[in-house]
DNA sequence: GATGAATGAGAATTCATTCAT
DNA sequence: AATGAATGAATTCTCATTCAT
């Protein structure tokens, strides 16, 4: 390959292309296990050329970090504001879940880094607990679930299942966004949704 | 200078010391960011003397992950056949985490690592779901909860909020076993407890 | 994205003004830690205009030293002959070194370059040694110093003291072209200007 | 090559061995020029062993030169104080000079990366100076030159005579520490050695 | 005349691992 | 049983330089 520019080329092009196998190999491989070589090796392109984009691997990997983290806090701000829908009460948590179920959707690489490798994953998930805390206590306060169990616990848990159910079952299509926000909810809600019939 | 054995030295010990440091090294720093010479020096030894009982780093890794696979597998697997203490439904559930929960206590350092921090990690939550779907399918299968949702979803969800409280508040004292038991019992299950006064 | 020649551009402009931070740069930090990109940055231009002029950092480096050199030789030549001013003995060495005095003040960094920075600044030094033993046996033959000291040894610490004081005293200023290579000469020639009443 | 430690090997002997390849590397091609890979190869060893015993290239070399600056200043602040010997006057200044020129003689290429490679050599030569100026004031106050020339542009000048002579007469060994010694005295207070039959 | 994009070639540094004692 | 000494094999990153436009 000669040295200089290609034929063709375009910075934006290989900048993006970059960050896709980047964010492909990472989501695969771990931050550990992915070398600069292979990022710009399945880019077809050479190690100064990733310089020439990205300040470090380090630094890459946080940016993508720090955007998985500001999206997510941003859909789920303002979804579970449910100033667009009108929603309250469970609905509105259902809301929000299917939501942020859509974004891993659409994101499923970068959720897989930002949510389950990246050490950074720790303040995204508690980001999503203490928002869930605060919808709980305004949302659901007289509910069952809240008077039995602390409501620390239940958001805790609650983003537990999310991470899972993530991981297992949204992720590899078992399911969709709408059904696994449903059922979640069935499962940490059924009490109020006064489908038990005893 | 000095070279060959140490007095007061025996073979043992400091397998053991290079294990136990390997373990809090490894649950604290994380694989990669623990090296062997990170190992030997906070045992006070060099680095030949690690080889001389393990084979390599990984291997030392994976032995450790094997390890609390089994533990984990063993304690989950008598405790849930209720053999010892004659256990039923729910309270059978709720005393198999109890005694999970008491193993991860028991053990924080290697349960950091391999219910978190390790690969293999998929693997010992795999066979806690499938174990789980087992239990729950013999012993709750007229509940309520299972007639709502899909059992897998229940028992991925269960082994979601197991994971992420035994992290953030098992591990962290701010709970016990026996309470964090009762409590995801009580999150999962508060329809089956007549615990709902409607 | 817009590539191609600025509106009011010039080729002779660019060179002059790429030559010129170079010599800047070259001058403050080292040869080796002025990058190319440094050099067009400064100059606000990309670094294959660089190329348009020169063949590469290294012959731009030995350009300015050849210059250097060449322009410290015409000057302590055409100085050291005395034409111009008709002088004589001490008179001639003192109105040459005010020569080259004047010479590094106009020229403060192309200076720092040739006389202190670059492994040619040897050949440089050697040329003013030669000059000055030149001088010193023909005009100061029957002088004392050069009765008692090695006309070689005389010439290298002239050299010497002219490398340092211009470092120290005369490119910072404190003194000026004359004045110092009237000190100079009072140095090393206090004996032969009747100064001394013994 | 086998990995391992070699036969007959030991530490500090390629430490020392490290340490010479180094210096004569350093002061034979320059600090930039000389590339790790060229120690250790001329060391005959590997890279790794280089950061057995170096921190790094840089901390190498600035030890070196701290190492040059230290002992340049010993052996300048007690010659200068001329306990030892019981000498004044311009034979404390020889005596002071020749004790230099023999460090210089006996550490010739760490005084090449000292005195003329380094960075660090701006300080050493500042050191030299102010000595010297504490010298003159205090041993040659009467004397015609201190009349005539300001103390810090004599001072300069012999620092600057010491540097040239050093390398070009000292180092290449056409002269020796005592006979240099002397010239420069020559040079620089023969009005003092009534030596000047006028 | 000038630039955006790219690269060849190397530099320092790190780490798991191994040999000789 | 244990260590001092050493290394193979990467890995990240830099820089002068060049091609296509």
């Amino acid at each position: 390959m000669a040295r200089g520019r290609r034929v063709n080329s375009c910075g934006e092009k290989s900048k993006k292309l970059l960050l896709e196998k980047a964010i492909e190999l990472f989501s695969t491989y771990g931050y550990h296990q992915t070398k600069i070589s292979d990022i710009v090796k399945s880019a077809n392109l050479t190690q100064p050329t990733f310089y020439l984009y990205f300040q470090s691997k380090e630094t890459l990997f946080n940016d993508l970090n720090e955007k998985f983290h500001n999206e997510l806090t941003d859909i789920f701000s303002s979804s579970a504001n449910g100033i667009n829908d009108g929603k309250f009460g469970i609905e509105l948590i259902q809301g929000s879940l299917t939501h942020i179920f859509n974004y891993f959707i659409e994101n499923p690489n970068l959720t897989k880094i930002g949510f389950y490798e990246a050490e950074q994953s720790t303040a995204v998930k508690e980001m999503l607990v203490s928002k869930l805390i605060h919808i709980l206590n305004t949302q659901l306060k007289d509910s069952n679930v809240i008077k039995l169990v602390d409501v620390t616990i239940l958001a805790e848990s609650l983003v537990g299942s999310v991470e899972r159910l993530t991981l297992t079952n949204l992720l590899t299509k078992k399911t969709n966004p709408e059904q696994l926000a449903k059922d979640i909810c069935m499962i940490y809600f059924a009490t109020e949704l006064s489908l038990v019939h005893s």
